[in-house]
RNA sequence: CGGGGUGUGGCGCAGCCUGGUAGCGCACCUGCUUUGGGAGCAGGGGGCCGGAGGUUCGAAUCCUCUCACCCCGACCA
């Protein structure tokens, strides 16, 4: 490819909006070009990124006996109401009618349809197992479109399905996956983390998440450098350290005017991890509960959401009052005449309550004595906390989710009737998974991993091209001689090389190199004429050797692997 | 959906408070000079100031509504 003959238009100046790293940077090389809110133009030296990494992904899809098919963006409303989706999936789903008025949707994945295609095709336990999977355009109406690449409305997905006679063979398919995921992302050369998820919305056994650690991350996962446990913060569990309790009998203590942890414990002179704090939620299904954590932890909703089994929303503040008969700021469990939930922090201790009065707290308070409740983990972790596993303190990582996998089991398959008879001739449903993989997200997670204050470091396996050949004297015949003889031998020898033979300064074809972050860039200047050499060098470490001309094609790879 | 912010040539911004008919840098075009880390000089092209309505003799500027985009939060296969 020739630069003066392509589109990659560079950016001097940051285009405003643009925040993250990634964002920026794709932008600045031109690689990508907004259209609306979440939904991207790719240019060619993006396009070529998207296709290194689809052609990994499919290499080890297909190594796991991965089939690829495409199935429609443009779906059909029946299959989602048959799955419930099209009632429980809200403002997310793109919804249209066709022109006789019959609901369609733009497809956020493909399990109905590869439910649907199943319950046609698969008949016999013979036919199993099936790994079926795609490289598709998926369409989200995200409530907040952000961070560049990361979050689009339309984007690509790999999606790919296992059909499963029984779990048993469903966990070896699974186990397929998470091993042809490493392999993948050990191959695009990201830094990752493999840690148990939420299954959320997909439902089903269990899931787990690729991470790739980032600042530019939305998710958070705890991480423990001791055994390794690694888990999303909406699952992990911390083990806080116990505070010491005073011995004090349970008594009301006035409290008047404070309203929050930090003012009752002001008051009262005590450490905020010796109080409570009491949570008035309302399920949508039960209606309220009174949901409990130690006064410096942080509910998390999910987790609240998973111990009770349905959705819920936090109470109004009339509501509060109607159900405890105290404001937000003065509520506890005491007395409580609602369902309460505890953190399981809260197990044993003397805790200082809200009193369910205007003004008033209670201490020397205890679950199983005061009040009764049922436990569970509902706090969010948080560094420093012992691993529920082996103790050691937590990290918690900001990430990139780049890749999942789901047990789904037969979610999918009992209402859509996608079933096969087994050897006894019984008929039974077939066990699904599903495992997503965002190349694009792929793409933006390698940039926040690999950059520097001037660009783009690319690592060799998905850079859009491999070396980068700058011809400083675009008049001086000898250089443009020696310029196309290089670039022509490198593709020759499978290569991929661009030739920047625009008529720029020299210092503009240096900047966008490192702009654009080629892993090799080969200078033809001035030294070709003063000792018949031209300049290899790395763009991650700024490496550089001298060779002659016809000896490019060798140093290349030398350099690329920091030998020189 | 809640909170905050921004819309002025391709990009980055000033002008708005205190109305008088649009400006700067970069990019682009022409010429000359220059040529190893985003050149210099000279000349030039390009903007219904996001949109609609209103106030006014006159609106980028003031008022109302609306749309778009960005950030934080909630949500998230």
């Amino acid at each position: 490819m020739r630069l003066s003959k392509s589109l990659i238009p560079t950016l001097r100046e940051v285009p405003a909006d643009a925040e993250a790293i990634s964002h920026r940077l794709m932008l600045r090389a031109g690689l990508v070009r907004q259209l609306a809110a979440g939904i991207y133009v790719y240019l060619p030296l993006g396009q070529r990124v998207l296709d290194k990494i689809n052609a990994i992904i499919r290499e080890e899809m297909n190594a796991i006996g991965g089939q690829e098919i495409t199935m429609p963006v443009l779906q059909p409303a029946e299959l989602w109401q048959q799955s419930g989706r099209w009632e429980s999936i809200g403002g997310e789903m793109f919804r249209l009618k066709d022109r006789n008025g019959r609901d369609m949707c733009l497809g956020m994945t493909h399990e109905e349809v590869v439910a649907w295609l199943a319950a046609r095709e698969i008949r016999s336990y013979r036919d199993l197992p099936q790994v079926w999977y795609q490289i598709q355009t998926k369409e989200r109406d995200e409530a907040r479109p952000r961070s560049g690449v990361l979050r689009t409305r339309e984007f690509l997905m790999k999606d790919s399905y296992t059909l499963d006679p029984d779990t048993a063979a469903l966990e070896k398919s699974y186990a397929a996956h998470k091993s042809a995921y490493c392999k993948i992302f050990d191959r695009c050369g990201l830094r990752y983390l493999v840690v148990e998820s939420d299954p959320g919305m997909m439902g089903g056994l269990g899931s787990h998440e690729f991470m790739a650690p980032s600042a530019a991350g939305e998710d958070e996962v705890a991480v423990c450098p001791g055994c390794g446990y690694a888990a999303n913060v909406e699952l992990a569990r911390g083990i806080p350290t116990a505070p010491t309790f005073p011995a004090s009998p349970r008594e009301e203590v006035a409290t008047p005017n404070a309203k929050t942890i930090a003012a009752v414990s002001a008051l009262l002179g005590i450490d905020p991890r010796l109080t409570v704090k009491s949570l008035l939620y309302v399920g949508v299904k039960s209606g309220p509960v009174l949901a409990l954590v130690r006064g410096d932890h942080t509910i998390h909703e999910r987790k609240l959401v998973r111990a009770l089994g349905e959705e819920v929303r936090p109470a109004h503040p009339d509501e509060v009052r109607e159900h405890l008969g105290a404001g937000v700021g003065s509520v506890g469990p005491v007395g409580a005449k609602v369902p309460i939930v505890a953190d399981d922090a809260l197990k044993t201790g003397r805790w200082v309550v809200g009193a369910n009065r205007e003004g008033y707290h209670l201490r020397g308070v205890s679950a199983g004595v005061d009040f009764e409740c049922r436990f569970a983990d509902l706090h969010t972790a948080t560094a420093g906390e012992g691993c529920p596993q082996c103790g050691a303190p937590l990290t918690i990582e900001r990430v990139i989710e780049v890749g999942n996998i789901f047990k789904l089991g037969t979610k999918y398959s009992v209402p859509l009737r996608a079933v096969f008879l087994d050897e006894a001739g019984q008929e039974r449903p077939i066990v699904m998974g599903s495992y997503g993989i965002g190349p694009a997200r792929v793409a933006a997670a390698a940039v926040e991993q690999s950059h520097d204050a001037d660009g783009i470091i690319w690592p060799w396996a998905l850079a859009p091209f491999h070396v980068h050949v700058v011809l400083v004297g675009i008049r001086d015949p000898d250089q443009e001689a020696a310029a196309e003889s290089i670039y022509r031998s490198l593709w020759a020898a499978g290569i991929e090389a661009l030739l920047d033979d625009r008529d720029e300064r020299p210092g503009v074809k240096f900047k966008d190199a490192d702009l654009l972050g080629v892993p090799v860039r080969v200078v033809v200047g001035n030294a070709l004429a003063k000792d018949g050499v031209v300049e290899v060098r790395s763009r991650a470490t700024r490496v550089e050797r001298r060779v002659a001309p016809g000896e490019v094609v060798r140093a290349v790879p030398e350099v690329a692997a920091g030998r020189s």
